[in-house]
DNA sequence: GCCGTTTTCGGCCCGACTGTTTTCAGTCG
């Protein structure tokens, strides 16, 4: 059973409980909830965590339902689960997948039609539905039966609660809109809202906010967007669309002067919000995204608010950046003034993790575009260095001497690029495999060819995860690498990366000067942000690189930035914001 | 059932929208 199980097994015992007895249950369903979220969320596998007796550690997780965890472990089920959900069929979860239906919905329609197989629920819920029958039950009508009709047949295509989108792809379905709302006189002001702002690695839904004197005719516009498939709501405030791709599309409009208020409240997160909402309680005042009411007067008042800035001053504390606002204790530290200075784009002075297109005949992929492209296109970017890391020779085909003469000649070119180009200067890097046994893919004789080594693993991945932590270490402890490359190995939407002992990798790096890669690469984006912040802690320092393959793929450096923000990363953590004579004295070191 | 600048008891975010009602329940973010 992995996290993703039990989260959702928590995420059907908070519903049943809905379905039993909402009022009397209404906390006990929260909890459940909120378990559910931080286990999916979990970097440690909850197995694992029982071993080790620290499922406390995870928020959300208290003493009861830390020994449910351990009776799910240990019998393979829970007596206390067995009886809540006793009575609910497994036909209803499978509904609470479909929007617009939730636990008390998906209960009743069951038990009217006697729906208990988790297989056929929704083909007979769609023809109960094409026979007018839902229409028929108390408190459902005919819109009701039009609307359910419509969101099973999509879910049933896979249309909405798809996979989430990538962070660049969904940035550029916003600009689409967004370019289109400008056009409207009614719309002041627009931005993007939700996890696009907060720059998560994966978006589900699209976020955008107006600001506008006129909401009903911004709500309009909205709505009469020409690419969606169609409207779900529209309200005076609110509106959403389902795009062509079938990706949801929510926008809200405030008056110009609620701005702030609204920008706040709908970039989250949820448990952002949640927290600073509590928080401003204890201080007498409520929020919403229409601004802040003062509890101490009568008069129900709402104080407006343009710029963000202000709303977070009112209650005390710094603006936090978007990036930050997971409930990792950033409010309290913006009340004490006392938040990270994160790292910014503009502070990164070189990148690298660079395949040119040079003939080294790689284990991998070649590069697109000549050692000097590339390094023109640091020139424009105003880089001071660019390190170059092909892989390494193909070892299967080449012998030791074959591949040393690779590498030497790769660095003649090198050296050439050099005297003709002098504002950015070059390193000589590779990256090596690290074979199933630790050992690099090449020998010291042509390791010595180079400034430094980077080291990844790109195949043998199923190990068991010591195994593959101890290989990594020794791959790691050859005094020419310096840095880790995309450490887990995930690819978004794809295949999840593989777990690793991050103690003691995070430990021997700090120990033993290696930096650790985020590598920006958009279905990548590892290390993952939340291993970046636990890095942190250890001291662990990183290098952002693109690991580029064509000349235009440089730009995506910012969404490395986006993931060390994420991570809490100031400049300090982050080797390659350092000059290029500072940068080489940590490689030598 | 969780949790602590109200700290081991007594609280627990706030509002929008829709459909079916005629004041509210359900869902969503």
């Amino acid at each position: 059973m992995n996290n993703q199980d039990v989260a959702k097994l928590f995420k059907n015992v908070a519903a049943a409980y809905a379905i039993k007895d909402e009022k009397k249950f209404r906390f006990q369903i929260l909890a459940y909830q909120k378990a559910s979220e931080a286990i999916a969320g979990s970097t440690s596998e909850l197995k694992d965590l029982y071993k080790e007796d620290k499922l406390n550690s995870v928020p959300g997780i208290g003493s009861t339902i830390k020994s449910r965890i351990e009776e799910l472990f240990r019998k393979g089920h829970v007596e206390h689960f067995d009886s809540v959900l006793e009575g609910i069929p497994g036909s209803v979860f499978v509904l609470l997948d479909v929007p617009s239906l939730g636990p008390k919905k998906a209960y009743k329609l069951t038990s009217k039609f006697s729906l208990t197989n988790p297989k056929t629920v929704v083909d007979n819920l769609i023809n109960e539905a094409k026979e007018g029958n839902i229409a028929k039950i108390p408190t459902f009508g005919e819109k009701s039966q039009e609307d359910i009709l419509t969101a099973l047949l999509e879910y049933k295509q896979g249309k909405n609660k798809t996979e989430r989108m990538v962070l660049p792809y969904a940035s550029e379905i916003a600009d689409k809109i967004i370019e289109y709302l400008k056009k409207s006189s009614a719309i002041n002001k627009v931005a993007t809202l939700g996890s696009l702002r907060r720059r998560m690695p994966t978006v589900g839904d699209i976020d955008i906010a107006a600001a506008s004197d006129n909401p009903k005719e911004a709500i309009d516009r909205f709505v009469s967007y020409p690419y969606k498939e169609r409207i779900i709501e529209k309200g005076p405030s609110t509106a959403s669309f389902l795009t062509s791709g079938g990706k949801q599309v929510d926008f809200m409009v405030q008056p110009v002067e609620g701005f702030g208020a609204l920008l706040q409240h709908f970039t989250g997160s949820k448990n952002h919000n949640v927290h600073l909402r509590e928080y401003a309680l204890k201080k007498g005042m409520s929020l919403s995204e229409r601004g802040i009411k003062d509890l101490s007067k009568k008069d129900g008042r709402i104080r407006s608010f343009d710029s963000e800035e202000k709303f977070y001053k009112a209650l005390g504390m710094q603006w936090i950046p978007p990036e930050l606002r997971e409930n990792k204790g950033e409010i309290e530290l913006a009340a004490n003034n006392k938040l990270p200075f994160l790292v910014e784009l503009k502070n990164i002075r070189g990148d690298l993790h660079i395949h040119s297109s040079f003939p080294i005949e790689p284990s991998h992929d070649l590069g697109n575009n000549s050692i000097k492209e590339m390094v023109q296109k640091a020139n424009y970017l105003n880089y001071e260095y660019i390190g170059f890391s092909e892989h390494n020779p193909n070892i299967s085909r080449h012998t030791n001497k074959q591949i040393y003469d690779l590498i030497a000649k790769r660095n003649d070119e090198i050296e050439q690029i050099k005297s003709s180009i002098k504002s950015v200067r070059i390193i000589k890097l590779l990256e090596t495999d690290i074979l199933p046994s630790g050992e690099l893919a090449i020998d010291d004789k042509s390791l010595n060819l180079l400034d430094a080594s980077i080291v990844s693993i790109h195949s043998g991945f199923n190990m068991e995860k010591k195994k593959l932590t101890d290989r990594i270490l020794k791959g790691l402890s050859h005094p020419k690498v310096k840095i880790l490359a995309h450490p887990t190995g995930r690819l978004l939407n794809e295949r999840a990366g593989y777990d690793l002992e991050w103690d003691k990798i995070f430990d021997f790096c700090k120990k033993n000067n290696k930096a650790i890669e985020i590598n920006a690469w958009p279905l990548r984006l590892d290390l993952p942000d939340v291993l970046v912040k636990e890095a942190i802690k250890y001291g662990v320092k990183f290098v952002i690189n693109t690991d580029s393959h064509a000349v235009d793929q440089m730009n995506l450096m910012k969404y490395g930035v986006d993931v060390a923000r994420r991570g809490w990363a100031t400049k300090n953590d982050i080797l390659n914001t350092l000059s290029y004579n500072k940068f080489i004295e940590w490689i030598k070191k």
